[in-house]
DNA sequence: AAGTCGGGGTT
DNA sequence: AACCCAGACTT
């Protein structure tokens, strides 16, 4: 690792970076046009692990009902995981209405420019607090996202994959060392640039970089061995029977999530236990069907057993009063709620 | 330091 | 099927 580098050879990076941006860096995204700080900080957190064509629905979705950060705060969190489903990552959107109504609350609205303010904000890191900043207020803080990651590792040629203690500070300290004085808004939007189309992970278009001559895994013709790869270990299998509880003239039962976990906040289906608690008994099933969802660390494997139940069965389940955290949910007038991808097919796939 | 937390794009 | 993405947070 070559950390032999003095300012005046940062000067010149981010010159020609800045220079790059210029002609070629992105300025058509969505939340750079009418920029505020409340779009600036709503993509970032989007953003957080998601990659940009994927954010862009949402993030057009979220503008529209909740044009600014007041009405974000005044609204319930079911309809705020509603407009998040599919995203992943919920807590990020507890954590962005939480911070929704800390900013309304206690900073009238505005978001504050100081990165160490940013970052005491719930679902705000050293990161995105450093996005925030530079992007919404052009002050210079530093960001370390997967872009500039990749795009620093192979700058310097840094050992190890990003994950570990070490090597994390010393991509750290390289991007504290780039980052200028001046014009930090664009900068930081051209490192991402620059990782996202011409840093690539597979197949880096070195030619079109701005930071060619200075690149120490150009020279070494070593780009794809940096970053180096997370360690990479096999996937447990969950195994689940979940219900699909039917009551005419209701829909199907659903639960709220624990807010914590997989799938926090969400509305799923019951399992075994729960229907035992419920019901003090399980009732008789009808037909099973199998689901496989596979999530970033684990895979689910869960049994689907479909029961409807007749109205003298209803009683234990105060079928007239709406306990916190059950609910009917009819298919044909659907809630918004968010509900996991999987639980949404399954109950909309009885299309008759 | 290691684990938890999603879903989708890319190859 | 493997890998990663505009990471944050908990333990």
């Amino acid at each position: 690792m070559d950390l032999s580098v003095t300012p005046n050879d940062a000067d010149q990076v981010a010159a020609a970076i800045l220079s790059w941006y210029d002609q070629h860096g992105r300025k058509s995204l969505p939340w750079q046009q009418n920029r505020t700080a409340y779009k600036v900080w709503l993509s970032e957190v989007m953003l957080q692990q998601t990659q940009v064509n994927t954010v862009i629905p949402y993030f057009e979705n979220f503008i529209t009902r909740f044009p600014d950060v007041q009405t974000l705060a005044a609204a319930g969190i079911d309809e705020v995981l509603h407009l998040w489903t599919g995203l992943g990552y919920y807590a990020r959107a507890r954590n962005l209405h939480k911070c929704a109504q800390v900013v309304t609350d206690k900073y009238k609205g505005e978001f504050p420019e100081d990165p160490e303010l940013l970052e005491a904000l719930p679902g705000i890191g050293r990161s995105t607090a450093a996005a925030i900043a530079a992007q919404a207020y052009n002050k210079r803080a530093a960001i370390l996202d997967g872009n500039v990651k990749r795009f620093l590792a192979r700058l310097h040629c840094v050992p190890g994959w990003p994950g570990q203690g070490n090597t994390l500070k010393a991509l750290w300290r390289l991007a504290e060392h780039y980052t200028p004085q001046q014009r930090c808004q664009a900068y930081t939007q051209a490192v991402m640039d620059i990782g996202a189309l011409v840093c690539t992970r597979r197949n880096p278009k070195c030619d079109q970089c701005p930071a060619e001559r200075w690149c120490a895994a150009r020279l070494t013709a070593s780009q794809h061995d940096f970053p180096h790869s997370k360690p990479k270990k096999t996937n447990p299998v969950r195994q689940s029977t979940l219900y699909m509880l039917y009551v005419p003239n209701s829909g199907y039962l659903l639960l709220q999530r624990p807010p914590t976990g997989i799938w926090g906040g969400l509305w799923s289906l019951p399992d075994a236990k729960e229907i035992k608690n419920l019901l003090g008994q399980l009732p008789e099933t009808e037909e099973k069907q199998h689901l496989e969802h596979k999530f970033s660390h684990f895979t689910l494997q869960a049994e689907i057993h479909l029961c409807t139940l007749n109205t003298q069965q209803n009683k234990p389940l105060s079928l007239n009063i709406r306990e916190q955290g059950q609910r009917w949910y009819n298919p044909e007038q659907p809630d918004n709620i968010g509900l996991p991808g999987p639980i949404h097919k399954l109950l909309h796939a009885l299309r008759t």
